[in-house]
DNA sequence: CCCACTGTACGACAACCTTCGTACAGAGTT
DNA sequence: AACTCTGTACGAAGGTTGTCGTACAGTGGG
C-alpha cells in the first residue's frame, strides 16, 4: 500500500489551500517547519491514531509534506521546494502568521487521545 | 438585516484559506481583482442566485471581501489592505496562481444557471 | 517465534458544505 | 400601486469532512 504523492507540477492551489485551511493542519505545518523531518508519531496534536492518519493523508495527498516509512516509524518532512516553486511565498505566509500564535509546541504534550 | 464582517485584527488565516480552498471561490476572487469593486450578479460564476448567496457570504464572513448595498444591487470589493496588513503576501500568490489558468472572465459569460 | 509498537484500513456517525427551489424583502420604475 | 429586479432566507437533498473504535499489517526486539 504505497502512499500516493502527486508530483511538482501537479499541485493545485486549490487543495494546498483547503489542506491548510484546518485549524490542525495549520498547526502541524507550523510545527513540521521547525525541523526538516520528523516521525509522524512525535507530533501532539490531540486525536487518536486513526484521526492523525487521515490528516497526514489530507497534507500528503495536497503536496505539502512527503512520507516515507523507515523501520516501524513513518517520517514526514515538509515539501518546502516543491511549495515554493510552484506558489512561491506561500508558505512564507502560513508560517510567518503561525509563528505568532500557538505554534510553538507544548513542552508538556497532549498526546495522543486514549493512545 | 445587515451583512456582518469581521474587523481586520479579526481576520483568521485557517478562515480565510479555508474560503479560498475552494474553485469556485477562488476563481472569483481572481476575477474580482481585476477591478476594484462590482457588482454581484456580473460574475460568470454557473451557479443560482441562492447558491452565490452562500459563496459571497463565506467570502465576506472569511474577511476576504467587503458588500455594501446600493439601490437594487450589492456591490463587492476585495479587502485588499486588510488583508495585506494581517497575511502579507497571500493576496498575491493566490493571485499569481489564478493568473496563469482560467481566471480570465469568458467573452461569452455563463451567467447564472436558469435565472 | 511471539510480542510490542507504529501506523493503515475499514466502517460508522455526526457535523458541515454545496447546491437547489421556492418564497420573500427592499429598491427602483412605470 | 403594481411590477421588475437583485439578492436574502429557509428548508431539503446529497456529498464531503472530521472523528472515532476496532481490526490488521509490517517492522524490530527479546
Amino acid at each position: 500500500m504505497g502512499l500516493f504523492h502527486p508530483e511538482r507540477d501537479q499541485l493545485q492551489l486549490e487543495d494546498v489551500l483547503a489542506a491548510l485551511g484546518n485549524p490542525l493542519r495549520l498547526r502541524i505545518v507550523c510545527q513540521l517547519a521547525q525541523a526538516d523531518e520528523r516521525v509522524c508519531g512525535s507530533f501532539a496534536i490531540g486525536v487518536t491514531k486513526a484521526t492523525a492518519t487521515h490528516h497526514w493523508r489530507v497534507l500528503r495527498e495536497s503536496g505539502i509534506v512527503r512520507q516515507w516509512q523507515a523501520g516501524r516509524c513513518h517520517y514526514v518532512a515538509l515539501r518546502r521546494s516543491d511549495l515554493e516553486t510552484r506558489f512561491p511565498g506561500l508558505l512564507d505566509v502560513v508560517l510567518k502568521d503561525g509563528a505568532k500564535d500557538g505554534a510553538e509546541e507544548h513542552a508538556e504534550p497532549i498526546r495522543l487521545a486514549r493512545t
